[in-house]
DNA sequence: TGCCAGGCCGGGT
DNA sequence: ACCCGGCATGGC
């Protein structure tokens, strides 16, 4: 697969999409915790956990600090998994006091790699949350991979085998773009646009989908 | 009614 | 270094 094809890809989703105006939070704070409620979880249920905290007035580093476990699990327990995830909020939380004072924007103002590097050392936070919160919250050109990535671009066989790797698959994408911010934050969420209108696990057959005719190779059934 | 959603961790091979 | 079970709600 050729670096054009890639751009290629994303100019055909943006004529036919337009703009997605990502990420859909009005903070870097309310991005960050987004970004861990929606681990393997549908938007519509992050959202309503995401509005029992401003209900609890509880979305800014301090006040989620104040807020006990198990109060937190009760306020999200609509995005799933709330157990876990009220764990991972509080430790990237407790990280967040103990090691930058609370100040996100002084960990946001890190080097993109060293900003990534300090994310993933949280427990909790994978490649995927980890890219997530340095493109959509600190505004840095990191290239976010989804399954929606995987599935897409395994279906239409633009990448020569299923199991990529989250690393090589995002390299690919960097190493074949210009390193902008706003391009991979609107590539990415077209992606994921795309995913959920043409390329679901349960609509294998894709045949209108926008993609279709750029390789040389016929979507995979 | 079952399947799926913008993953990640921990224990076992 | 992979593989897999567990985690859980809400929408179609």
């Amino acid at each position: 697969m050729a670096k054009k094809d890639l751009l290629e890809i994303y100019q055909r989703l943006y004529k036919r999409f337009g703009p997605q105006h990502w990420w859909p939070g009005d903070t870097p704070f309310e991005v960050i915790i987004g970004a861990i409620l929606t681990q393997n979880t549908n938007w519509s249920n992050v959202e309503k956990a995401i509005n029992n905290l401003k209900k609890a007035k509880a979305l800014t580093p301090d006040k989620l600090h104040q807020t006990r476990l198990s109060e937190l699990s009760e306020l999200i327990r609509p995005a799933g998994y709330y157990n876990v995830k009220a764990k991972r909020l509080k430790t990237f939380i407790d990280w967040l006091m103990e090691n930058y004072d609370g100040d996100l924007d002084r960990l946001l103002a890190l080097p993109t790699a060293s900003l990534r590097e300090a994310l993933l050392s949280v427990r909790g936070i994978g490649p995927e949350t980890a890219d997530s919160i340095v493109l959509y919250a600190a505004g840095q050109p990191s290239f976010v991979v989804d399954a929606y990535t995987y599935r897409i671009f395994s279906r239409h066989r633009y990448v020569p085998e299923e199991d990529t790797g989250y690393d090589e698959l995002k390299a690919f994408f960097e190493d074949s773009l210009e390193k902008d911010a706003k391009l991979f934050n609107e590539y990415h969420a077209l992606l994921v646009r795309l995913g959920k209108e043409f390329c679901k696990k349960s609509k294998p057959l894709c045949a209108e989908c926008p993609l279709n005719g750029i390789n040389d190779y016929p979507p995979i059934p």
